[in-house]
DNA sequence: TGTACATCAGTGAACGCGCGTTCACTGATGTAC
DNA sequence: TGTACATCAGTGAACGCGCGTTCACTGATGTAC
């Protein structure tokens, strides 16, 4: 059915932006064809560049939405937390979560994104989204941190990151030996000393979305 | 000029490894064709199987040979330090390094791999190559960690390793802006408070290799 | 040491395949009157 | 509101290309005598 609305159009574009944030997550930008990202809206393949200039376009459209995603789910589990301590617990300890690490459609793409970022030349769309989205993550972060003054708390911010980020790379790389939850725990201690580790379990209803 | 002698295949073989180790890093498993390795030893790409049952295969074998690297650049290292808390800076000093996060094909593939380990299947030959080069680094940075048992020890490493290849892959991904040495510095910060940062520039000869 | 022959490391053409991108075409949508 | 026509979102075949892997072949190496 060719010539929809222009209102289902915008529809489509954005579906495959979602399709895309997810599953350039999950298997990589060479893991996914065009045809498997139009696919996933429903479309076949040829209408592609009706919607992105090129699969690089995309990649960078994508990965800004990916960050964007966590800024705003960040910012949501801030809000709820009654002091800087209690919401930095909260980031972490979601950053961190098991289930975290298994959902990587779902999840950081400052940790998922970073190969392919890095190996994509200085002028790829991908790269100067990765950056803005990075940077925006990280002043979430460094609003919560303790410190005396700003260059403090970002300095926090910076190294918390790293040991967050490169805890669930590692742990996503081991995945499936004891070492993977070993260094999981080892980060959360070293991030979280004092308070409660994860919450267990879970009761009843919660959200499907992580880190 | 066919039918080399047994003593120059085994050198095509260390060559392929070698080249393999070297540009699987640098431009991830699917940035490099079977040509280009058998190319990078002098070779044709037809006589690769006669080395090796497939590039997976292949891939498996080269991450083990770059973590070996690493594991004797590190025993190296340390070799040289007084005590272990100089043991343990001078493996922080050179993981952050300029130069290390430069030179991706000469560095850690605890990092450069990471993201193609993680997307490859359970059953891959490079999944069992980086679980097992992993957990070597780890107890070699354990050996030098303080700690009351070799418990804390060992979780000190994880936490520490964590934070080192956390920064030093978000340095990668964001080469080129400010943002990329301000991880390094603040990694470095975070891992080592007290000493003496970077040596400066060096004087005379240094070494190639690195992280 | 020398000869005869089997072995096999490396060659290069060929295989089937999937990819990103292009393009002529279709027909419902959007618009001008 | 109704009609006529231009627009353009999506289709599917086709393009050129590079990939991992296979295979018949070559001729120096390695070995048996």
């Amino acid at each position: 059915m060719p010539r929809v609305s222009r209102a289902e159009a915008e529809i489509h574009r954005e579906q495959i932006t979602e399709a895309s944030a997810r599953l350039f997550r999950e298997r990589g930008i060479n893991g996914v064809s065009v045809a498997d990202l139009m696919g996933a809206a429903g479309l076949t393949h040829g209408g592609f560049y009706g919607h992105f200039e090129s699969k690089d376009a995309l990649a960078g459209v994508a990965v800004a939405h990916a960050f964007e995603q966590s800024v705003e789910r960040w910012n949501r589990r801030i809000a709820a937390a009654p002091d800087d301590a209690a919401r930095r617990a909260v980031l972490v300890d979601k950053f961190l979560a098991h289930r975290s690490m298994k959902d990587v459609g779902m999840g950081c793409p400052s940790v998922s994104m970073a190969g392919d970022v890095a190996r994509e030349p200085a002028t790829a769309p991908i790269r100067t989204a990765y950056l803005d989205g990075l940077e925006s993550l990280v002043q979430v972060l460094a609003s919560v941190e303790q410190g005396a003054d700003a260059a403090a708390k970002r300095a926090a911010a910076l190294a918390d990151f790293a040991t967050l980020a490169g805890a669930l790379m590692l742990a996503r790389a081991t995945e499936g030996a004891p070492l993977s939850a070993e260094i999981l725990a080892a980060a959360r201690a070293r991030l979280a000393p004092a308070p409660a580790p994860t919450p267990a379990p879970a009761p009843a209803r919660r959200k499907t979305r992580q880190a």
